[in-house]
DNA sequence: GACCCGTGGTA
DNA sequence: TTACCAAGGGT
């Protein structure tokens, strides 16, 4: 530990954030804010719920178009699944938009269409675990909650110069962060302590000469910062193979399938196909003459590669095999697809 | 704690 | 090209 000099880090930080705050769509920036202005509830959720595991230049335009479509939790609560799984796609992490909506449902059918203020009934909600429960307490309410994404974790590790693995440094973590969050402007904190991991105590080349913190940060004095946090060694990525099965009937329509709930890609609009698997066997959706297109698809998924081979015929008129849906020539949006199912159709496109 | 779950940018 | 990484949550 550190002795006990006069430490203002919170006060340091919010000096900072005053300053050099990024303007963000969902963000009452701290000029506002200072005149009593609180952001919506309902945006604070929607772009926590984007911005996990997510960087913020890939979530800008899906919040736009979100907002635009469904400016409040009861307009979205009302979205058939398809149209909001659509405008999902190729964000990933296709289980938050399960939960965003029935989140959304819960907030608009039970609650008055007002999200609970606290950390508790917060974390209670689909999709809503310990992080985002505390980043709305936090942004929305202006709680004094601690939260503990990936960044603060880094800047965590960093100030306090410490070197035990993550994930099971994580408790030890938010110890240290829980004591640094203050009790005036916890919302600007929260938002301070992750803009600063965002921007400065980047996980590559960290910032340090122009970080605020660079005076009390004991890896700075080190030279640790670059190498923390430790990370425990993560497992090899397997690689898969699979088929998948283009059928285009004569008036453009398309042969497709709405995937199970659960799952790899879950609720989302896909192609037929086979297993993913070491070896998988076809699997064609009906008998054909199917064309082999000269290109696998390649994509890289959280936990092992795939490549896909891709088969094409044309759809007899009044087929509708059992099990799947024919999706309209004008109905047909590539951008309703999941990245690897937009894979398969721009390398069909290509041909 | 272990495993599952997407995607695009970057070195 | 490969591997790492990001405002995590659910089971």
């Amino acid at each position: 530990m550190r002795d006990g000099k006069d430490l203002d880090v919170s006060g340091v930080l919010l000096a900072w954030y005053d300053r050099h705050a990024r303007d963000l769509p969902w963000r009452v920036g701290p000029a506002d804010r200072a005149a009593g202005m609180c952001p919506d509830p309902y945006r604070v959720w929607l772009s926590e719920v984007m911005l996990q595991q997510t960087t913020v230049a890939a979530v800008r335009d899906y919040f736009h178009r979100f907002t635009a479509r469904w400016p409040t939790v009861e307009a979205l609560a009302a979205a058939p699944d398809e149209q909001v799984m659509g405008e999902w796609a190729g964000l990933g992490y296709y289980a938050r938009a399960r939960n965003l909506l029935k989140c959304a449902r819960t907030v608009a059918g039970e609650m008055g269409g007002r999200f609970p203020a606290s950390h508790d009934a917060l974390r209670g909600l689909p999709g809503i675990g310990p992080y985002t429960a505390a980043a709305i307490a936090a942004i929305a309410f202006d709680q004094p909650e601690t939260v503990l994404d990936g960044n603060v974790e880094r800047v965590m590790a960093r100030f306090h110069d410490i070197h035990d693995p993550l994930p099971a440094a994580k408790p030890l973590l938010k110890e240290r962060a829980a004591a640094l969050t203050p009790m005036r402007r916890p919302g600007d904190y929260a938002q301070a302590v992750m803009d600063l991991g965002a921007t400065i105590c980047t996980p590559r080349s960290p910032a340090c000469g122009i970080c605020p913190l660079r005076d009390p940060c004991l890896a700075r004095a080190s030279g640790t910062a670059a190498e923390l946090p430790k990370k425990s060694p993560k497992k090899p990525k397997p690689t898969r193979h699979g088929y998948v099965y283009l059928a285009r009937r004569g008036d453009g329509a398309w042969l497709m399938e709405r995937r199970p709930d659960k799952g790899l890609l879950g609720g989302m609009l896909g192609w037929p196909g086979s297993d993913w698997t070491a070896a998988p066997a076809e699997a064609p959706p009906f008998g054909a003459e199917w064309q082999s297109l000269g290109e696998d698809v390649r994509h890289t998924f959280t936990h092992f590669h795939l490549v896909l081979k891709v088969r094409t015929a044309v759809l007899p008129d009044g087929l509708q095999p059992e099990g799947f849906k024919i999706v309209g020539k004008h109905e047909f949006r590539p951008s309703d697809l999941p990245t690897v199912m937009r894979k398969a159709y721009d390398l069909w496109r290509g041909q």
